[in-house]
DNA sequence: ACCTGAACACCGTTCAAGT
DNA sequence: ACCTGAACACCGTTCAAGT
């Protein structure tokens, strides 16, 4: 009955996925680890710290090594990638877009995003402004999909088949625009 | 002592740009009212109707008279006019994305720019998906420049200079990739 | 129609104390 | 180092009853 800052993390990202965010509380995770509540305080400052913790460690298991394909090919890999592993867990949209709104983690994918940019050859403030675009569409897109997904899973089938995921156009759209502010080349 | 819903809701907005969204709570509206909390449930069905009559309310009084432009201009003055009022009052961006998420509100937005890219000739899906592709990006950057406005007005000025925002140069990446899939035309 | 009063079932966090 | 037990200061919501 004793844990590891590393356990509480793995048995937190259970209980989202198993029962969501709303239900992602400092008490029911005590519970689940047969722990009072304020153990976890050993463990974490308080629950930002906790859920910075989760969604780093979602983000780390959605990853795939990296191949050194052109810029934006890098930039839409990292788009998807970051869009699969979200959806990979209950609510993972919105845990990993509130911390890093917050700025206490989840800034690998935006570190990515600036470096394959700058490797396209933009400027710093063209590639933070592009990268930052990108996230806020991956995030708000995710975020959007997941509830309905799950607001669909909840009753039966419900009106029809499922449209196919519009992700990859609204993701070129921004690319495109993108694409268009190269400084030279080509 | 006897309030109408539209008083309840100009109260909420008062308490909103006041303590916050974090402070906007029924109990804390109740109070500021001299009433029960029981009392705002005659008023509405729960809390998320409320924030939705208060995301309404806000975006209503951040409107502009809409002025006959051309369809890709009319899309920059929603966004921005829609940026504006959030910004307007605190946490503004947080509570219209909130209760846009939910489905329960705040879709004048969305219903403005699928209109003028109608009007631009783009089909359906392309209309629809640009335009939620534009929200995504006007409530993510908006959300993360309120946090940080507010972020800074709290302390001193810490820093340096704030730099001007970018929220012109994110928006037109968007445009452009829109612009791209014009029909035909020009 | 609008509100009171009391209750129900919860929250995050702190802190002295234990092992 | 890690946890307990108890407390503090809150939440949203329901519901019988009042005027």
């Amino acid at each position: 009955m004793r844990y590891r800052r590393s356990d509480v993390v793995e048995r937190a990202l259970a209980v989202l996925d198993t029962y969501g965010l709303a239900d992602l509380t400092m008490r029911r995770l005590g519970a689940e680890l047969g722990v009072q509540p304020s153990a976890l305080y050993h463990h974490f400052v308080n629950k930002q710290t906790l859920l910075a913790a989760v969604a780093d460690e979602l983000l780390l298991r959605g990853r795939r090594a990296p191949r050194p394909d052109a810029w934006d090919q890098r930039v839409v890999t990292v788009c998807t990638e970051l869009r699969d592993a979200m959806l990979a867990y209950r609510d993972g949209a919105e845990v990993v877009a509130t911390v890093h709104a917050f700025g206490l983690g989840a800034e690998a994918p935006y570190a990515e995003l600036v470096g394959a940019l700058a490797d396209g050859g933009f400027d710093d403030e063209l590639a933070r402004t592009a990268a930052r675009t990108l996230l806020h569409y991956v995030f708000g897109h995710t975020a959007d999909e997941q509830t309905h997904l799950q607001a669909g899973s909840v009753g039966a089938i419900e009106g029809g088949p499922r449209e196919h995921s519009d992700f990859g156009l609204g993701l070129a759209i921004v690319m495109d625009g993108i694409r268009l502010r190269l400084p030279a080349a080509r």
